[in-house]
DNA sequence: ATGTTC
């Protein structure tokens, strides 16, 4: 679908929407995109970064990124930051999947190590990282264990033995985000997500063995860890299940009638939003911190169970094997941040949907160890097309309130893709090209067929070209375990 | 994304 006709080129990856398009707009849309990709974006995408821009308290610009597709509200691959005075807080700007994010571990292995073992590796991890619909896990919480991971997130798991201390410092927030309050999450929402700690979920989730297939910039990869092509890494895909899913319809409820209550318009139901400064929203803010600690944790575990794997199949201990985290990062979630607005510094609640952390070199709330680089960025592709891992920019906290891409954006839905690919098919295509997969179902693997999304690639030359995060290396699959 | 239309 074409893009509106009132869009102006503002540079070679930039477009912009102005505030005359639409009545009621605060600011201007942005799009960060090639002209190829702008325009295969569906209409959708235009229409509801428009509507973001008529959200109270909005700064600057509402942004969509190159993966940008229509979303539930606002579009995923979406940015909207809020002021604190007077702006609003918004369940369909962060999305149901609470702090869905990713994680890429190292590995001092070589693909040629590990080619022989990857069946017995990915089946043994399909067998400890439970997967798919409702799939619950190992670790048992009473609900006052419950709470602590909302508070604690990834912390919890590492002083219970699930993890080292020094993968802390390598989550963003150092995997537990201050401000939670599980006194705000329903019952309903606790009993859905006592049990799903250390499970992958389904849809586009998945955990990943991949080969560094290309390094981009020798000296910001060696520091991460990633030392040489042919090395061997693992990814994992996931959020907060059905946690923080719960949470989130909680709150479209709630915030629907708030939204009376405050006078604030409203354009689209899927817009339910409250003023960050409400009890309703407070509060909210408040539950969706537990699901985004929980998450962490979630990760946190997984990883647990990856490094065990390996030492299992290589009998070689996770030490000796440097199975140190990348990072950790989320790509659904708002945080309060600073940035310059009008040459003032504002504290606003960024909302990333399907959007990514880019925080560049020095950069006062990173650890150490990425001060002189930026934080590391990470980028999911589709199982069969590779992933990328990025370094954020001072572009990034000049022009998108330091964010980035998560990932390629589909291009064909589920259902189409249920119709066209045919599961037999697929996995021997996949295992000629020395992928060995895993799913819980023959439906969500179609359903997530590298033909079904964006080439990642054009995407990643987008955001680079553009300067909100620069291109570190490149992944590719070798091993694969699907919801 | 999701005990996949509580």
């Amino acid at each position: 679908m074409p893009a509106p006709k009132e869009i102006k080129r503002i540079s070679e990856v930039i477009w912009e929407i102005p505030e005359t398009y639409k009545k009621g707009m605060r600011v201007p849309a942005r799009i960060y995109a090639t002209k190829q990709l702008l325009d295969a974006m569906d209409e959708g995408v235009f229409e509801q970064v428009t509507n973001v821009a008529c959200l109270p308290g909005i700064q600057k610009y509402a942004l969509c990124m190159p993966d940008g597709h229509w979303g539930y509200g606002f579009p995923i691959g979406g940015v909207a930051a809020f002021d604190f005075d007077g702006g609003v807080i918004s369940p369909g700007g962060i999305g149901f999947d609470i702090n869905c994010g990713m994680r890429l571990v190292k590995t001092n292995l070589t693909l040629e190590e590990v080619k022989p073992k990857l069946k017995e590796l990915v089946d043994l991890l399909f067998q400890t990282v439970p997967t798919g619909v409702g799939a619950t896990g190992f670790v048992k919480l009473s609900n006052s264990q419950f709470d602590e991971v909302m508070v604690k997130g990834a912390r919890w798991c590492v002083e219970h033995g699930y993890g080292w201390k020094e993968d802390l410092e390598r989550i963003e927030e150092h995997g537990a985000i201050k401000g939670a309050d599980p006194s705000k999450v329903s019952k309903k929402a606790r009993e859905r997500g006592i049990d799903q700690l250390g499970t992958l979920g389904s849809g586009n989730h998945y955990l990943e063995i991949q080969v560094v297939d290309r390094i981009f910039d020798h000296n910001v990869a060696n520091s991460f860890g990633i030392e040489q092509e042919g090395q061997i890494v693992v990814m994992i895909h996931c959020g907060s299940r059905g946690f923080g899913h719960q949470i989130a319809t909680d709150y479209l409820k709630v915030f629907l009638d708030a939204m009376k209550k405050y006078g604030i318009p409203l354009l689209d139901k899927e817009l339910a939003c409250a003023p960050i400064d409400s009890p309703e929203g407070r509060d909210y803010y408040s539950a969706m911190l537990c699901a985004a600690n929980m998450a962490f944790a979630n990760r946190q575990v997984i990883l647990h169970r990856v490094r065990e794997a390996f030492e299992k199949v290589f009998k070689k201990s996770a030490e000796e094997l440097e199975m140190h985290l990348v990072y950790d990062v989320a790509h659904n979630i708002a945080k309060a941040e600073e940035y310059e607005v009008d040459g003032k510094i504002k504290k606003l609640l960024v909302h990333r949907k399907g959007s990514t952390r880019s925080f560049g070199p020095g950069h006062p709330e990173l650890a150490e160890i990425y001060k002189d680089t930026g934080q590391p960025v990470i980028i999911g592709g589709s199982m069969e097309t590779g992933s990328y891992l990025l370094v954020g920019t001072k572009r990034a906290m000049e022009e998108t309130f330091g964010s980035t891409c998560h990932g390629s954006g589909r291009t064909m839905s589920r259902h189409k893709a249920k119709k066209e690919i045919n599961y037999n098919q697929l996995i021997k295509q996949m295992e000629e090209r020395g992928i060995y997969v895993r799913a819980a179902s023959k439906s969500g693997l179609v359903e997530e067929a590298g033909a079904a999304y964006k080439n990642i690639s054009d995407v990643i030359e987008a955001v680079d070209r553009a300067g909100i995060s620069r291109k570190v290396a490149a992944l590719r699959p070798i091993g694969n375990i699907k919801g």
